[in-house]
RNA sequence: GGUCCGGUAGUUCAGUUGGUUAGAAUGCCGCCCUGUCACGGCGGAGGUCGCGGGUUCGAGUCCCGUCCGGACCGCCA
């Protein structure tokens, strides 16, 4: 495995004493004498020599000593146990030839030690750590959270963090370069009506009254570009009270952008600039800029999602025109209550069982995704005659072949079509159509690409919520209405488009952002519209308002997830890989223990009653 | 709030239709071995089968509940 270099120093100077990092130890420091300290990796005892493999974050260096060497550094070197620290000093020389393997991360040159010292002693460890791949045998998730401290010394976790510490170097770079200036806003904030739920912080000098952690620095920074600050970035914890996910945690870490006078185009044009260096210095992969853009609107019909993958094809095609008077009633009664029908091709798959297609059918389509049920075409690839999964006098076969023939169905091909009202049935057309990828392997795993990278334009400002019947926005309530749709916005709310535009890679949201309003009457109108009130607005929001008026700029930006980005430069589909201290799917951190009760003191001075039973801790 | 998967030695796992004393590998401890790199050889210790209840002559195995970890749906402006 090779490592990425967080820096370039590996023999580090202190009051004289030269100590080399292990794994830094090259065929030119032949000869020399060194001191390397570090963590003991693996100790092989042959009875008359001993091999220690110690281990840093830079690697190992494998040390040897008999008891001519030293008797006393033997000794102590017949006790060491895996995971004791240890200070090693001794002569560097070449490992024999025979001897040097390959596939070890050890190197070619070995340390005859001199003397050893013992720094500190490790009990027996709960968990294989080794950097030896053969023992790496990653123990189960509680455990390893339980011990981070362990887990993390993991050349997994080890270089994922480096990596993760380099992406944020270079994204200070760039935006450094660009004019940007890093300016910290509150963690303690106030609650937002819109969302997700807070955490709340009570406050010990304002009885009854919270803060709330921040969903995000939006309104702050916002109000820096109306002081002046024309370029704005941070690197910044953002905190969200909702369920976690294999992407997902309570606390996570954005890119946090903002930019005077911008339009998506300045803001995705520097957002690229961030992106193709961190790929060209991390990665060393050239990405292609300008990134593919592409309406909302075209990405749901095309893929049935706002975060298409496009390193696949399988695209989603309106087959409602085809089947229109089909006299299927299915169909039928779905085309007349506005309804569509859509379908994918599927290249291969013609020949495929029965018992597989109505797998298919049960344990997803209609389990899963909760869709009706699944209609589908068989073209067997010996050109036989097409299997249709409805009766032809149920479903006449001329309506079947006009389908097949408008979305280009050859021999060898499986079509799977749903029926269902927009644009639900897109979402779940959308899902199928990650599913089969999946199923035929189409998304290749690891850190090695492809890269598709796309902006997703166009997004509607509004959504409707069943839950509270009203409309809620989209991005957020700061989103400007895009320019054409300003006038219709109040006679046609879910039409509006808003200029808002998402980063997407590989079918999952990098990044989000909008122009933003800067103007007190829109962004009370914006308000109204999602039904709150002048009187909510102004306590929730007045100083936003009232900042407004005085001159503010027009402005933009957009937030990175920097949790997200790291996963996919390190490889991995799991944040808590690239999270040093993460929380489990019922937010606790296993190694605190957090969250915890606290004392009755504490609650006091917050002047907080705890009204639930108490759940003893174990 | 819901669906699904998992929990057996320190660790990773096996454990058949319910049936004797619950196994393997690895780690740990002891002894032996002068160049290993998954070193090797001999010996040893190590288990509340997550927890509680039930069915049964008999439960790691079947049923119910519960806790913990994970994946997903809802949720995530």
């Amino acid at each position: 495995m090779e490592t990425p270099r967080s820096n370039q120093k590996t023999t580090f100077d202190f009051h004289g004493e030269r100590t080399h990092t292990c794994g830094a130890l090259r065929e030119n420091q032949v000869g020399q004498q060194v001191t390397i300290k570090g963590w003991v990796d693996t100790r092989r005892d042959l009875g008359g020599v001993i091999f220690i493999d110690l281990r840093d974050r830079h690697g190992l260096t494998q040390a040897v000593l008999s008891p001519q060497d030293n008797p006393e550094a033997y000794a102590v070197a017949e006790r060491l146990r895996t995971e004791d620290v240890v200070s090693i000093q001794g002569v560097v020389r070449p490992r024999s030839e025979e001897t040097v393997n390959a596939r070890l991360p050890t190197g070619t040159v070995e340390v005859r030690v001199s003397s050893l010292i013992p720094l500190n002693r490790s009990e027996p460890i709960p968990f294989q750590v080794s950097a030896h791949e053969e023992k790496r045998k990653v123990a189960n998730e509680e455990l390893r959270l339980r011990y981070r401290y362990l887990d993390l010394r993991r050349p997994e976790l080890q270089r994922n963090l480096i990596i993760r510490h380099r992406l944020c170097q270079v994204v200070r770079r760039v935006f450094d370069s660009h004019g940007f200036l890093e300016i910290e806003t509150p963690v303690l904030m106030k609650s937002t009506p819109e969302g997700a739920r807070d955490f709340l912080v009570p406050s010990r000098l304002h009885p009854g009254q919270f803060y709330a952690l921040p969903q995000s620095p939006q309104t702050y920074k916002q109000i820096l570009m109306v002081a002046g600050f024309d370029r704005y970035f941070q690197i910044v914890k953002c905190f969200r009270d909702e369920d976690l996910r294999a992407d997902r945690q309570p606390e996570f870490t954005q890119v946090d952008v903002e930019i005077t006078f911008a339009t998506e185009a300045i803001v995705q044009r520097i957002i690229e600039d961030v992106i193709t260096t961190v790929w060209r210095e991390i990665k060393g992969v050239e990405l292609v800029t300008p990134f593919q853009r592409m309406p909302y609107a075209e990405a749901m019909s095309r893929y049935g999602s706002d975060k298409p993958d496009l390193r696949f094809g399988l695209e989603l095609h309106d087959l409602s025109a085809a089947f229109q008077g089909s006299g299927f009633r299915v169909f039928e009664s779905v085309l007349e209550t506005g309804g569509k029908i859509v379908g994918i091709r599927v290249p291969g798959e013609g020949d495929r069982g029965r018992g597989a297609m109505d797998r298919l059918d049960k344990e997803f389509v209609r389990k899963r995704l909760g869709a009706g049920g699944l209609v589908y075409f068989k073209l067997p690839s010996d050109g036989s005659e097409t299997f249709a999964s409805v009766k032809s006098d149920v479903l006449p076969t001329a309506s079947v072949e006009a389908a097949l023939a408008s979305i280009g169905a050859e021999k060898g091909d499986l079509v799977l079509v749903l029926a269902g009202a927009a644009p639900k049935v897109y979402e779940q057309m959308g899902a199928l159509r990650l599913h089969m990828a999946r199923e035929l392997n189409l998304l290749p795993e690891g850190d090695q690409g492809p890269w598709a990278f796309l902006w997703v334009t166009e997004f509607p400002l509004l959504e409707w919520s069943e839950e509270d019947k009203r409309f809620a926005a989209m991005h957020h309530p700061f989103t400007s209405p895009h320019p054409d749709d300003m006038d219709t916005m109040f006679d046609n709310p879910g039409a509006t488009r808003a200029r808002a535009y998402d980063l997407v890679l590989n079918g999952s949201e990098v990044g989000g952002g909008s122009i933003r309003i800067h103007n007190r009457e829109i962004q009370q109108q914006m308000f109204r519209l999602l039904n709150i009130d002048e009187a909510e607005a102004e306590r929730r929001f007045g100083f936003l308002l009232g900042a407004f008026t005085y001159g503010a700029p027009p402005h933009g930006g957009i937030a990175l997830g920097l949790d997200r980005l790291t996963m996919f430069l390190s490889g991995t589909d799991n944040i808590r890989d690239v999270i040093a201290f993460p929380k489990t799917q019922t937010g606790q951190e296993l190694m605190v223990s957090s969250p915890d009760q606290v004392d009755d003191k504490q609650l006091k001075e917050l002047h907080i009653r705890v009204a639930l039973p108490e759940k003893p801790t174990k």
